[in-house]
DNA sequence: GGTATGATTGACT
DNA sequence: GTCAATCATACCA
């Protein structure tokens, strides 16, 4: 699922009238204990074993929705966080729906994204392109960054974090791993 | 039935 | 830089 967060870089997300390009992933896999698969099957956890190309939604903190892919094959736990978004349509809907202006603050963290997209528990398990959530695959290799992943307590020492060099839509600056 | 913890964000010192 | 908000999930009693 590496390579599919990597790849994943510079692909579109289009929910509704939605829509942005990803400039920011992590993968996670049930071998390492920073993955939400990594203590096995629960009835949350289900849908990372599943099949791939489906939504994994997780409601974190309390307050924010983490959208996820999932990519292992079926009976494997694995998936690629999206933590930001560059905004390519839907800006007025989004700004609405996040009540901030600065474009660079519409989806530019994990939690964001999901409120800009509208994006809740309720997409959990869609299989992507046959539900509301969409997933165009990009047609050039942009230029692409890795570092370790960010939020997290166990694994820092992994590269899984990828991000489109230069953007100003990243959550956060490169970390080295 | 009760408690600890988190793939975060936004406000404040 | 620090800290509170806020709740589903997992785990223990």
């Amino acid at each position: 699922m590496v390579e599919v967060a990597h790849d994943l870089i510079g692909a579109k997300v289009v929910h509704g009238s939605t829509a942005g390009t990803i400039v920011e992933t992590e993968a996670y896999h049930e071998s390492e204990p920073a993955c939400h698969a990594y203590i096995g099957r629960t009835p949350r956890t289900e849908v990372l074993f599943g099949p791939p190309g489906h939504a994994y939604v997780y409601f974190s903190y309390g307050m924010h929705n983490l959208l996820n892919f999932v990519t292992g094959e079926q009976g494997e736990g694995a998936a690629v966080l999206i933590r930001a978004l560059e905004p390519s349509a839907g800006l007025g809907l989004m700004r609405r729906r996040r009540g901030v202006e600065r474009l660079e603050d519409l989806c530019s963290g994990p939690g964001k994204l999901t409120q800009a997209l509208g994006v809740s528990l309720e997409h959990n398990g869609l299989e992507l392109g046959a539900g509301s959530i969409e997933v165009v695959e990009r047609d050039s290799e942009p230029e692409i960054e890795s570092g370790a992943r960010v939020g997290i307590s166990k694994a820092t020492e992994l590269p899984w974090r990828f991000c489109l060099a230069g953007s100003r839509f990243v959550s956060r600056p490169r970390i080295a791993a």
